[in-house]
DNA sequence: AACCCTATCAACCGCCAACGG
DNA sequence: GCCGTTGGCGGTTGATAGGGT
């Protein structure tokens, strides 16, 4: 269906709320309750105009007779964000506890970014405060961690282990045997190397079903033959002050990157997330998600079949997969969220009563 | 003091599902 | 069943505060 009109109506303020514009919604809202979001805020302001009018028993019929000048200049819809997110009575504002925020994980790792549905769990807090707790704090606790935020799970990708790979590895060689000349120019090699590395990945993306893909290529994919074998002969010539030999990914050909799972690359991503739901445990089951794992690259550990659990296996096939026919991939559809949850939360009230 | 960078979070945007005429 | 309206949701943006240089 088409978008509401009502916050393309011009004229209608935006921006930050005025207190004194708190003030009419807060008292409307506690007189009248909020009905209609659409029409609460000129409700809103009339409101207002007549009870002030009233106390002060003047010029009741001029501001009841002119309520645009008075009406709360906001859409509806910006009062409902302000009073479930700010203004509501009983919002818990302040500092997130570690109960709170453990529980969020736990959540999370359950639910993923269903945010008005974690945040039903934690009375007082919105769900946009939790979602942004998360994309402030819990996210980048977890990615520090080594743990894949969106799947819970360590993350063992080649990718996102390398900076501390390599950092490890190198890190006695550096201070000790070059000059910080030197040593600059070695981060710059790396840095190119690595930004080739993750736009290679994101090329390597799957794409609709309807898009195009070159001869040799996997299918449904970002990238032409030209900019693949373009990429790979630059990474494979980067042979001085190299650390990341194309043999240490044998060979960096497309059937052994281990593409999955690139939550920092900041490309979108349509088919890793996968989200939990109820139907994916239960006899409605859809494959809402798929995560396909090259037959050559080490998987990451499968789901364990839990006892009392209908958490759907790994399965191998051989369609529509990143490989196409040159290999096989394992696919473990419509699964949890989280393997790793699985194991952690299997004891989870919530994880019951969503399975 | 001035500038820059980063973190934070309120608010907005756009999509979607539910609902009612 | 169709279509417009509405409320709700998740993702994103942008203003601002605070810390560092």
């Amino acid at each position: 269906m088409g978008r509401s009109p009502c916050c393309d109506e011009s004229g209608l303020k935006k921006g930050p709320w005025t207190p004194e514009e708190d003030q009419k919604l807060v008292k409307y809202i506690q007189k009248n309750g909020h009905g209609s979001w659409r029409a609460l805020p000129k409700l809103a302001g009339l409101s207002l105009s007549l009870s002030l009018s009233l106390s002060l028993s003047l010029s009741l019929h001029v501001k009841a007779s002119s309520p645009i000048a008075h009406c709360l200049n906001r859409c509806g819809k910006s009062c409902r964000l302000r009073w479930t997110n700010y203004l509501r009575p009983d919002i818990k504002r302040g500092k997130f506890s570690p109960e709170e925020e453990q529980k969020i994980l736990n959540l999370h790792s359950i639910l993923g970014n269903k945010w008005s549905a974690i945040a039903n769990h934690l009375s007082g807090r919105t769900d946009n405060e939790i979602k942004n707790f998360w994309n402030t704090h819990l996210k980048k606790k977890l990615i520090q961690m080594g743990i894949d935020p969106m799947t819970h799970r360590p993350r063992t990708d080649i990718f996102s282990s390398l900076p501390h790979l390599i950092a490890l590895a190198n890190l006695k060689e550096l201070i000790e045997t070059h000059t910080w000349e030197e040593q600059a120019m070695r981060l710059q090699t790396e840095a190119a190397q690595m930004a080739k590395l993750q736009y290679l990945q994101y090329l390597l993306q799957p794409q609709p079903p309807n898009s195009m893909a070159p001869n040799n290529l996997p299918n449904n994919n970002n990238i032409d033959q030209i900019t693949y074998d373009n990429l790979l002969n630059s990474l494979s010539s980067m042979k001085d002050g190299q650390i990341l030999s194309t043999s240490q990914f044998g060979n960096l050909d497309h059937e052994s990157i281990p593409f999955d799972h690139m939550p920092d690359l900041q490309v979108p991503c349509q088919n890793q997330t996968p989200m939990m739901n109820k139907d994916m445990f239960g006899e409605n089951s859809s494959p809402t998600s798929v995560w396909n794992i090259p037959s050559t690259a080490s998987p990451s550990p499968p789901p364990q079949q839990q006892s009392g659990t209908t958490v759907p296996p790994f399965t191998e096939t051989s369609s529509n997969n990143y490989m196409g026919d040159a290999c096989s991939t394992l696919s473990y559809e419509a699964g949890p969220s989280s393997f790793w949850s699985d194991v952690l939360l299997e004891d989870h009230p919530l994880f019951h009563e969503i399975a």
